[in-house]
DNA sequence: GTATATGCAAAGGGTTTGCACGGTT
DNA sequence: AACCGTGCAAACCCTTTGCATATAC
């Protein structure tokens, strides 16, 4: 483990907020499923606390957020995916065609945002970005960009 | 006026589909608005028919950016944002703290995604790109990233 | 003991869909 | 005349909210 996850209790409290089996295992639930909308991750706690309700997850999302634990990102149509802070930082890439999500490495991006914070003083939250188009295979297949995605 | 605009019924009929006076008024309502919602689109649309339904407008504006005439960002929580393609090709800084949007100009941008493109094949929707975090003045005040956002 | 967190159920926003009618081709 | 597009209403998904109960502090 690391910083992040063995202080997870001290950075809801110092924030003012209690220590709850609900938040504890909806942070794991984040934590281990990567990259999950509420849905999953209601169904993951569920395995270990069947009687946690749906909109417990979004309240608890909301908390853990706030304190910097978990973020989020828009990837595809409906519900975002939500993913622990001190993951490796890295973009999505949204295929508009298949749908297809690629993670890759955030450095290079990184580089971008820091040029628009010199020049535009804008803070770019790069876990949250996700970029939309057209992967590798879609592509070389087709040329009209559709994009009905999300 | 332009080539887009000029030719947005050829672009249609080459497409197959219908020139309907529905379709003429939502492409001029999203010219006209610039960053507007299905739902501020069908209140323009409204003022010159006013019998024009939502679902509609929804599926007009499916149709328009499928033949490449318009294309959407998501910006703030709700509705995603419609825009026509030939805009100057732009990008959307979005606050997660006092929500407001700036359009930017997307050459910079541009050449990270052209980076994207020669190292993994992905192409880029460049006009679709919202990015989120802090504005100059929120950076500025706080510095806890809550990004409830959308 | 008190304030916060939870479960439940209902409401809310945004979007999609089935169907019959009307309009474009 | 044939088919596509539209209006209407219902359904749908995702998310938020009010309230009473339970729980962390």
């Amino acid at each position: 483990m690391n910083d992040y996850l063995e202080a997870w209790d001290r950075r809801l409290r110092t924030a003012g907020f209690r220590i709850t089996p609900q938040r504890q295992l909806v942070l794991e639930a984040v934590t281990h499923l990567q990259h999950a909308t509420p849905e999953e991750i209601l169904e993951e706690v569920k395995i270990t606390a069947s009687g946690v309700n749906l909109s417990t997850v979004y309240r608890t999302l909301e908390v853990l957020e706030q304190v910097g634990l978990v973020t989020h990102a828009h990837i595809g149509h409906g519900a975002p995916t939500y993913h622990v802070v001190d993951d490796a930082p890295h973009i999505h890439l949204v295929c508009s065609r298949c749908r297809k999500v690629e993670s890759i490495n955030g450095d290079a991006f990184a580089k971008y945002a820091n040029s628009l914070e010199t020049e535009n003083g804008f803070v770019v939250n790069i876990s949250h970005v996700a970029l939309h188009g057209l992967c590798k295979k879609c592509a070389n297949e087709g040329n009209v960009v559709t994009d009905h995605d999300h």
